[in-house]
DNA sequence: CTGGCACATGATAATGATTGTCATGTTCTT
DNA sequence: AAGAACATGACAATCATTATCATGTGCCAG
């Protein structure tokens, strides 16, 4: 019982830290990518790959979650809680945890509806921020299209 | 001017009444890759690119609807109706279309909530169908890990 | 303190889906 | 039948992601 297999030696490393830290300070959806080059940007060395598996890894430890945009990029955030979905600012990517008990029951409903067992489900909602709508109203005056 | 330029020429071409076929012969999504290899293992002469667009010119006309799988890929389904969402099996890929007003009250009153506009939601629940459980079930005693 | 080991890192190459290009084919209009 | 407008197909280009592999780093035993 003493030995304990599944958690080895070093884990949580200087890099794995940078890329929480910086998951830390927004409240967006960021891509492997984008984090990546915000960290060269200060003048971190760190690798893409490096970048990619610690989002990995971090995902699977239940720390971050991501979300695959409309063109298939991943995109991660530090989330808090076990279980809650996203509304999303399709315009500055700005995004919001909700929860919503009447879903959970919904699915889980649907799912036995159609005698489908071990039901998971993925919402998202997408939108327009509240700045985001200001900004669009305005530019409508302008807009030639 | 009798100029109709939203609605041209030419539209539903051989090749994209090909890719409809074979998504009404199949109640599962198909990934573009997919459909192309089954179309020319069948015969047909269509290019890779051409079932690329002909999906996408297929999805914006609301004919199809499409579901990325969780490493980032793109299926397609013919899709019947304006709304709804899919019940999806994760082992053998068979989905079927759900509808639920709960969830359209609850995403928008949720985007409202929070001030954002023009809420759009996507949400996906993945289960186990009836067979894959029933499946699943007899394999679990031949289970090492 | 020091060597060894397991895991992590970083640079780069490889993969794989998707999109762009462009010359050619098709089809509809006149 | 001619021309315009769109579609096609082969191939190259792009872009995110993953694999590879030599090197680095931290932790343990001695």
């Amino acid at each position: 019982m003493s030995t304990d297999q599944t958690s080895s030696r070093p884990r949580l490393t200087r890099q794995r830290q940078l890329i929480l830290d910086r998951l830390d300070q927004v409240d967006t959806f960021l891509s492997a990518q984008q984090l990546h080059a915000a960290l060269r940007a200060e003048g971190e060395t760190i690798g893409l790959a490096t970048v990619y598996r610690g989002l990995q890894w971090l995902e699977e430890a239940g720390i971050v979650d991501s979300v695959r945009t409309t063109d298939g990029e991943a995109t991660y955030r530090r989330c808090s809680m076990a279980h809650h979905h996203h509304l999303i600012c399709r315009r500055c990517g700005r995004a919001v945890e909700v929860h919503g008990e009447v879903l959970e029951e919904w699915s889980r409903a649907i799912a036995a509806e159609h005698g489908f067992t071990q039901p998971e489900h993925f919402v998202e909602i997408f939108g327009l921020c509240p700045e985001c709508t200001t900004r669009a109203a305005q530019n409508e005056s302008s807009d030639s299209l």
